[in-house]
DNA sequence: AATTATTTTGCAAAAATTTTCAGGTTTGTG
DNA sequence: CACAAACCTGAAAATTTTTGCAAAATAATT
């Protein structure tokens, strides 16, 4: 990994979270505790963030806390993200829809992972090309103005055409009975084929999206192979999903 | 391996992915180390990327994380787009591709404006989409990560079957003699296409890039309906353009 | 086709940069 | 105060760059 594209990383993750800590730094890019504190030292002399004993905190840290940048239930997705990316493998193709919790676990992606991505979200797709090691694939159609991500039948067909590995959901209603449902129609003509085409499929859903029903269904609970939570596998809610045969993280 | 072909695939590789590691080239392209530290020392001199130690990065890698955020000539990109404005037409394709002056140029369309938008440049989409009267038509395929566009042959061949009533160019470089060129292999083959599908073709161009040259052509400037820069039409440097027969604003 | 000129490439030693390591010192915390 | 974690300093190790030069390849000329 290039000098620069290291710290260009590390500024990245602080703008991000507001603050870094060398010690997770040096684990995540795989370098010593030196190198880190040679490249907070540096970046802090030019002015870009701010240094304190452990790791460093981002300029903006002082001032309003727009840390919670609006994202509805932040930590809860944080959670799910980093739940989501064990089941992430090199070489992988990856198809993902749009949403709050994608984007969150499109910002934790690791440092090292080599996989090609594939989504009609066009804000998910701005942060995997971030990522320095990720082939990233926009799918191409009508933009459907308030989800921002690409609805039709041209990008239904596209779908048809591929065979990922993954698929990964965010979800807005699951429930045993009637499956993933959700609101918006075109979407949903989207997701359905993404999990029609995929060998494997995550739903991502916060707590309070559980054993919730929207007007019109994606799929049937069995075609979901993994439901993501930021539950602990063995909370109560969860055990029916268990006992229907799907994957509980 | 000529030198030319070795440099251009260096290039390219670079626009892809934002980085080259001098290492990996070597190996790939079966010469010597020294060899391509020279190649990115000559690209590095024309401009065409970034050196860093043990490798290279692209220009757009380098602006994101120095951040100097401010728009390069940014008034008289402002001027190129309101110029731009009086070729729409109500209901009209457009066509365009992106680079900074078409997304000043997206940012200032009239409010009242319905019209259908296609591009691959998720920027510009991105600006396209707030717009309440605008449909906006992504293309999808492989994204190259320094000019932020969809590039590829599927990318091609949807441009193909499309129509547009108007085509507008970021444009690099416009030359009398050499045309439109640019020195992005991949976003040239891409705005070849643009300008052979559309009906009319818009260049917008601030008065440096006029009479420059860039390695690869996309079309000669007979194809170049109107041309636009933040210059009066009366200019010195604008006439041999009206003499060719094109349409200067 | 052969010769000459020019450019390009590969090599090796030295220089520069970057990273790691080892030690002693400082800082934060209970 | 004690103790662990983080820091600093300087030097070694690893990697990349520079430099000059000769060999090889390419282009131009006879």
């Amino acid at each position: 990994m290039l000098k620069r594209e290291r710290q260009a990383y590390i500024l990245r993750k602080v703008n991000l979270h507001n603050k870094v800590l060398s010690s997770a730094l040096c684990t995540e890019i795989n370098v010593s505790e030196d190198t880190i504190r040679r490249d907070l030292q540096e970046l802090a002399e030019e002015g870009k963030l701010i240094k304190v004993h452990g790791g460093a905190l981002s300029h903006s840290f002082n001032e309003i806390n727009y840390s919670t940048n609006g994202i509805y239930s932040q930590s809860e997705k944080k959670k799910i993200a980093t739940k989501t990316i064990t089941l992430l493998e090199e070489g992988m193709f990856v198809l993902t829809s749009g949403g709050t919790t994608i984007l969150e676990f499109a910002k934790s992606l690791p440092l090292h992972l080599k996989a090609t991505f594939i989504s009609g979200s066009i804000p998910a797709v701005l942060e995997y090309i971030q990522h320095p090691n990720i082939e990233v694939i926009m799918i191409g159609d009508r933009i459907s103005k308030n989800s921002k991500i690409t609805v039709g039948s041209e990008a239904i067909h596209k779908i048809n055409q591929m065979k990922p590995d993954l698929c990964i959901l965010g979800t807005n209603a699951i429930d045993i009975e009637h499956g993933v449902t959700d609101g918006d129609w075109e979407v949903v003509q989207l997701k359905r084929a993404m999990v029609r085409a995929s060998k494997k499929v995550a739903c991502l859903a916060i707590a309070e999206k559980l054993n919730t029903v929207q007007p019109i269904q994606i799929c049937d609970i069995n075609k979901v192979d993994v439901l993501i939570t930021e539950l602990n596998p063995d909370a109560d809610i969860l055990q029916p999903f268990i006992k229907a045969g799907v994957q509980v993280l």
